[in-house]
RNA sequence: GGAGAGGUGGCAGAGUGGUCGAAUGCGCCGCACUCGAAAUGCGGUUUACGGGCAACCGUAACGUGGGUUCGAAUCCCACCCUCUCCGCCA
């Protein structure tokens, strides 16, 4: 959610911060609605004023008996009647048009941002690792996964496409990565964890800035609650409509859950494998900051990230997304990308963003600074501390051997019950 | 699912349809008294939006949204949330 106020003082850079993203400017036509609103609202609380004021009048009448006078005045009042209700009508339809104008632009990009069209445009920032040279022709996980304990076919027949059953040794993995993770982030990292709702209202889901616009992306309940696509939506949302306690700052939450998406928009891509599924697992990572920490915060929370993916020797790279490849509510961001060596390139395995203050305008989470007397909007930021399935993916890949094992990291031994590789059978 | 109670300022807690943004107490801030502190006394102490250079003025908010009324914290309706009892349940 953009400042109005801001846009009034500043619509061109405003709509300079858009051009960035590739968007139109926009500042004219929300500044004219704001008008509009501001008008009206000027008018409706003047016709108020006039009606609280008679009818104090009236009151003070009555308190006297003197019916007469409160009679007179009742009648002088009766007639804002006619225009009072159509006004509050306008007035608030005002407000609701720009408001609703306001909540479908997305974040604006940061200045360090590279400007782009699309994930081309984006940098890469550095390289950790070296994709290991294999004396046999890696396959894909797709392919020699099945024979683990990775089950497309069964959990098509229950559930349809994108989904999959893990069964033993796949499963006991899966589940060791995220323990690991959900250790290391709680563990060393600081994190507090968290085990939060999985269903969610919209208002949660307006908070972060899934809706009103990508309502597509998401599964709903028949009540009319949405599952989340990613515990982000819920931890952010942990701090809506308060005031913070300045010391208490910065707020770390971690959790391992289940998200779900519908993949709507993706028909076709990813078809095969682990790596697009509408049902997955991740451990989030989520801060809440004061403003001139979140930088800092950025920075802190992609090494927490990277450093799953040392601590299991998968060669990655950072990449500095473009204006054109950042998400909705997103001011900067940086993906981790997984070698994959089935498709000899680097696959995203986390995405890192920091928020600013745009899903705190849009939840009213707010902190007041030491010594002064208003409150100011806190800064959001959330990463994935890994995508689970996709790291299973990464691991089974990376350390496969010729005769479709898997050699299990050696971090991970500690969560594998004494299980070292992964035998097909 | 059934029956009932309730949601008021930072907290506790009053509130008869009319001068109620809201008594009182606590807390907090300032001042006085004091060598200092406590106690005491006096004053102040919500937020958002709009207007104004400013002092300040106006509007809104008593869970949320509607309604009745000249006027709603107070009356009516719906919803949300909390609590108690019963039933069911991992």
């Amino acid at each position: 959610m953009h400042d109005i106020r801001f846009i009034r003082e500043n619509p061109q850079s405003f709509d300079a911060s858009l051009a960035r993203r590739g968007l139109e400017p926009l500042s004219a036509r929300l500044l004219k609605l704001d008008e509009e609103r501001r008008t009206l609202a000027t008018e409706l609380q003047q016709s108020l004023a006039k009606r609280n004021e008679a009818s104090k009048a009236i009151g003070q009448a009555m308190a006297q008996k003197d019916m007469e006078r409160a009679e007179a005045l009742k009648a002088e009042v009766a007639a804002l009647k006619e225009s009072l209700p159509a006004l509050e009508e306008k007035e608030k339809q005002a407000g609701a048009a720009l408001d609703a104008a306001l909540a479908a632009i997305p974040n604006l990009p940061g200045d360090d941002v590279p400007e782009g069209a699309d994930e081309s445009a984006n940098v890469e920032v550095s390289r950790w690792g070296t994709p290991r040279d294999f004396a046999f022709t890696p396959q894909d996980h797709a392919d020699f996964g099945p024979a683990l304990g990775l089950d497309f076919e069964a959990a098509a027949a229950i559930s349809g496409a994108r989904f999959a059953a893990l069964r033993g040794g796949v499963a006991r993995l899966h589940r060791a990565l995220a323990q690991f993770m959900l250790d290391r982030q709680t563990g060393e990292n600081g994190y507090e964890e968290v085990n939060p709702p999985l269903l969610v209202r919209d208002a949660a889901l307006y908070g972060t800035g899934q809706l009103p616009k990508f309502a597509e992306d998401l599964f709903q309940t028949t009540d009319g609650r949405w599952l989340i696509p990613t515990a982000e939506v819920s931890l952010t949302n942990l701090v809506r409509e308060q005031i913070v306690a300045e010391d208490s700052l910065p707020l770390r939450f971690t959790a391992l859950t289940p998200c779900f998406r519908s993949e709507a928009g993706s028909a076709g891509r990813d078809t095969r494998g682990f790596i697009r599924q509408h049902q997955f697992e991740k451990v989030e990572l989520v801060a809440i900051c004061r403003p001139e920490d979140s930088e800092a915060e950025h920075q802190r929370m992609v090494k927490c990230a990277e450093g799953i993916l040392e601590a299991l020797a998968l060669p990655y790279r950072k990449v500095l997304l473009c204006t054109g490849d950042m998400g909705f509510g997103a001011r900067k961001t940086y993906d981790l990308e997984v070698w994959l060596p089935s498709q000899q390139t680097y696959r995203e395995i986390s995405s890192v963003s920091n928020c600013g203050d745009f899903q705190a305008r849009r939840m009213n989470a707010r902190y007041r600074p030491e010594g002064e007397k208003a409150t100011r909007f806190l800064h959001t930021l959330n990463g994935s501390g890994l995508a689970v399935g996709r790291t299973l993916v990464a691991v089974l890949e990376n350390c496969q051997n010729e005769d479709g094992s898997v050699d299990i990291p050696a971090a991970l031994h500690p969560y594998m019950g004494g299980i070292t590789r992964l035998e097909p059978r």
